[in-house]
RNA sequence: GGGAUCUUAGCUCAGCUGGGAGAGCAUCUGCCUUACAAGCAGAGGGUCAUAGGUUCGAGCCCUAUAGGUCCCACCA
């Protein structure tokens, strides 16, 4: 009745193909709609100048997963896409290109420079998501959002100003992070330490006599790593009960090069255990002389330019970078005789994460967001469980942030970006925070108006996406309707920069929770456990892999066999696993049709039904509702390797050879009718059930076996339904009985595998029981023991009559499997074979006497348990019984 | 310094609230059985890092130790 599929699995061949028609279909796209019940994620915004890479591949199809998932449940099942300008990455990217073409962005001044990078953006912006169109991802396209979009920019302005006029912006002179090749402060979480061997400096300054002159034999000794700094130092700090050093109380020092005397102060921040116990304070250039100098009151001196050399303060320093600066001052200190020792010492050096530069603190006039109050609410929610974070573990980490918060330092002193609604009116100075555009001074009136030429942090926007891309801050139906969202994936490694960040924000403006769940994912790392890096070269191309093995064995790799939040090692062969199985997948379907072609299949009626055809559908109503329930936890790899395993044992090994026969029987068309019903039945809910992970596949065999139904469910697998548990398929007993076959298969098979007899070599198989259950599973099961056994006959009797010594036998429980192999078997192997088992089974036994026989055991553990051990007992006991009996025969 | 996490088969990893250790790959044996050699049937292989403890019972809970990874803070 069907068409066929292709002899071969090609994934490369139907990938793009299949895309293009859900695309076009608009079954990604979700309306508010208040009859049904929403669904939705947003989609963390790669940057656009980013390129599809494994972390990236394995958020997004964790994120499809659960979509899909969500939209067969019947969910309005909404995807919300967009992607982030990521100010610093595209203005570096961008100035880097125009630098080839000998063209320097100053010179091009901010406007033009802008309109190169939205040129650049044009063009590039949208090559990921072009690349996440290639994984599968079934996001709303018809939404894509972008974090510079004429809604986003509102939204980010609305909340600046908003921030502003409840005083939780504020702008101040602070130490902050600064780097010297891209320009701009970074924030703290920007910076990366990186051990580097140095040294430190052992340095001393005279202290001032009485006479007001620099002392000639008294000095103070501390160490230092910077010791260009010294051009800033304003102070010298003891600790308050660092007794070597009360006599210093109120005195003060002598700064060489600058020459100019400054105070010792006190502090309890120095470290008394520490070197000399002295420091020098350089408030201008280190966030914690920063803080001593303002409880000191101490003046700052800035030495240093934007691009890292001394500025004008520093004397005859004046424009060397602050390394030859470092030279040159301590080739003066040893002149001077103030040099006492350098040390070798490794030390943190601070860098900046996007292009490695060591960060220079300095004190420059910044917009921070406070966020004492903020973040309060953003705690409870997690702390509540109004928020679920996933792990659970993450809580700890979460926690770690919210609890160390520090102010957010939001100015970037970038072009690309959303520049800061602040506007000074340059004749008397007013700033006017304002969300339109200012041209007149409120207060004096002028029209002399320049606008704040600082841009926001990248995050600032990115904070808002849960909202801003649903309407806010207008009140859109999207909003109301899709608002909280579900669940949120992302990696662990950005709590801090946008977790936290989005949800403060979502309290703050929405008055509520931006997502009910996070559901964390690890590092993808190479098949060494390193990170994949572009230094390294070690990086694996998603894309490369796609081509290779196809999207959905990329998937299917990426969610199994590891645990959530857990890093994981991606390597080809494991590709290649997940490949095999969609091969097989692709041929168990192509067989099943093969063999529906050209009949009419019919819903068999109860009766019809085999107990084998009970059997698969009660283990496949099973696994439905198992992976169901691991789905709604999240537990999305132990959801898919229950698919696997239902779908390659319980599906292809068993089932479908146990039908076969009834496929070849010309005899019995309404055997074959109910087989092929069944098989056809697991087949689909089996392909709706892998569908989240591989969605290709799925549809290309969903809809060609299911092309031309009358009354056909769905024209794609996308939009059925999901597979739900029923009662009627509920078959015990038929359970019990194939598994007994199967266990009765797997036991000669072993035997003669043991044997060494070759499948094609036919056996008798004599089977003697006197339980009449057994009796009847076996008369049910006979064919099996033909087809899966090797078989030639099979005879089931209660008694041993006719059974000789040249008989192989195993035993299950009741039930002896006899196989005469005459020419093969060795009487006295058989005697040591069953000895084996016979000992075997004895410790068993003893196990379980010993366990029942435990008063502690029979009064504490729960009842079911003991009824297993006993049932265990009973069993084992049989099966001793019936190896002793042939044994019995064998010795005579 | 604070915290998280890991240590289970040769390799990579699962193992959900404690109740007789699993998968994939690799290895070995036998099979080209008309869906699939990207396959089929079988087999071997683990004192679950170490030492204690709680429990009738511990891979799982508690404590300590060793080693690995990561995050935060950062020592002038």
């Amino acid at each position: 009745m069907s068409t066929q599929l292709s002899k071969t699995y090609d994934p490369a061949g139907m990938e793009g193909r299949l895309y293009e028609k859900w695309e076009k279909s608009g079954y990604f796209h979700a309306e508010a709609d208040r009859s049904r019940k929403p669904f939705t994620i947003v989609m963390p915004p790669p940057n656009i100048t980013g390129q599809l890479h494994m972390g990236h591949a394995l958020d997004n199809t964790m994120q499809d997963i659960l979509i899909r998932f969500k939209r067969m449940q019947g969910y309005n099942a909404l995807w919300q896409p967009g992607t982030d300008h990521a100010s610093i990455a595209t203005e570096v990217r961008v100035m880097s290109e125009l630098k080839k073409q000998g063209i320097d962005k100053h010179e091009l001044g901010r406007e033009k420079f802008l309109e190169r990078v939205w040129d650049w953006r044009r063009e590039y912006g949208g090559r990921i998501t072009k690349q996440l169109r290639k994984l599968g991802s079934s996001c709303d396209w018809e939404r894509e959002r972008f974090t510079m979009d004429e809604g986003c920019n509102r939204a980010v302005t609305e909340v600046f100003v908003n921030l502003y006029n409840k005083g939780l912006i504020y702008k101040g002179a602070r130490i902050i992070n600064w780097c010297p090749v891209c320009n701009t402060s970074i924030s703290d979480a920007e910076v990366e330490y990186v051990e580097q061997p140095s040294h430190l400096w052992h340095i001393k300054y005279p202290l001032m006599g009485d006479d007001g002159k620099p002392s000639t034999t008294d000095f103070l000794t501390f160490a230092t790593t910077r010791p260009e700094t010294m051009l800033g130092d304003t102070a010298v700090a003891v600790h308050p009960d660092d007794e070597r050093y009360t006599h210093l109380h109120g005195r003060t020092v002598w700064l060489p090069i600058v020459n100019k005397e400054i105070p010792v102060v006190e502090d309890t921040y120095v470290d008394m255990e520490f070197g000399t116990g002295v420091v020098k304070i350089t408030p201008g250039h280190d966030p914690n002389d920063f803080e001593v100098g303002k409880r000191h009151d101490l003046p700052i001196v800035n030495v240093m330019n934007d691009d890292g050399t001394i500025n004008e303060n520093g004397g005859r320093y004046n424009g060397m970078t602050d390394l030859e600066a470092r030279a040159a001052i301590v080739e003066e200190l040893k002149q001077l005789g103030l040099l006492e020792k350098i040390e070798d010492y490794a030390h943190n050096v601070g860098t900046h994460d996007r292009c490695g530069t060591t960060i220079q603190p300095l004190v420059k006039q910044q917009w921070f967001v406070r966020m004492d109050e903020l973040i309060k609410p953003a705690r409870s929610a997690v702390a509540n469980g109004d928020i679920r974070l996933v792990p659970p573990r993450m809580d700890r980490t979460y926690f770690n942030w919210t609890d160390n918060i520090r102010d957010w330092c939001i100015s970037r002193q970038l072009w690309w970006g959303h520049r800061i609604p602040a506007y000074y009116c340059s004749d008397c100075g007013e700033m006017i925070v304002s969300k339109e555009a200012v041209h007149k001074c409120s207060k004096c009136g002028s029209t002399n108006i320049t606008q704040d030429e600082d841009t926001l942090d990248t995050w600032f926007s990115s904070a808002l996406w849960p909202f801003s891309t649903l309407g806010w801050p207008d009140d859109t139906p999207e909003l109301d309707y899709f608002y909280p969202t579900d669940v949120l994936v992302t990696g662990y490694d950005i709590i801090f920069f946008w977790v936290i960040r989005m949800i403060f924000s979502g309290y703050e403006h929405m008055g509520a929770k931006p997502f009910s769940t996070v559901l964390f994912h690890g590092l993808v790392r190479d098949g060494q456990g390193r990170k994949m890096s572009k230094s390294l070269g070690n990086g694996i191309d998603p894309l490369e892999v796609i081509e290779k093995y196809g999207a959905d064995a990329l998937r299917f790799t990426l969610v199994t066999g590891n645990a959530p939040g857990n890093d994981m090692r991606f390597t080809d062969e494991r590709v290649e696993a997940s490949r095999n199985f969609a091969n097989k997948v692709w041929n168990a379907s192509r067989f099943i049709m093969m063999n529906m072609e050209g009949k009419t299949i019919t819903k068999p009626s109860e009766e019809e039904l085999w107990p084998v055809d009970r059997w698969v559908l009660s283990k496949l109503n099973k696994v439905v509702a198992e992976v169901t329930d691991n789905m709604e936890k999240y537990e999305l790899g132990i959801a898919a390797a229950k698919v696997y395993d239902f779908v390659y044992d319980v599906l292809c090994d068993w089932y479908i050879e146990m039908i076969k026969p009834r496929f070849y029987n010309t005899d019995d068309a309404t055997g074959a009718n109910a087989a092929l019903y069944t098989v056809r039945t697991v087949l689909i809910d089996s392909l709706k059930l892998l569908h989240p992970y591989m969605p290709f596949i799925t549809e290309e065999i969903y809809c060609t076996l299911t092309e031309g139904d009358s009354g056909r469910e769905a024209d794609s697998i996308m939009i059925s339904s999901w597979p739900v548990y029923r009662k009627e398929w509920e078959y015990e007993k038929e359970e019990e009985q194939i598994e007994l076959i199967k266990e009765a298969v797997r036991s000669i098979r072993n035997i003669r595998s043991e044997m060494n007899v070759a499948p094609s070599k036919k056996a008798n198989v004599i089977i003697v029981t006197t339980d009449d259950t057994v009796r009847t599973a076996f008369e049910s099961g006979r064919l099996f023991f033909e087809s899966l056994a090797g078989a030639s006959s099979l005879t089931i009797q209660n008694d041993r009559t006719g059974i000789g010594d040249d008989a192989v036998s195993v035993m299950i429980a009741n039930a002896t499997i006899y196989i005469p192999f005459a020419e093969l078997v060795d009487i006295s192997a058989e005697i040591e074979r069953l000895s084996k088992e016979r000992s075997r089974l004895e410790g068993e036994i003893d196990r379980c006497r010993k366990m029942l026989g435990n008063e502690k055991f029979m009064s504490k553990a729960p009842e079911a348990k003991i009824n297993e051990e006993k049932e265990k007992l009973e069993k084992y006991t049989l099966l001793a019984k019936q190896v002793e009996e042939r044994l019995a025969a064998l010795n005579g």
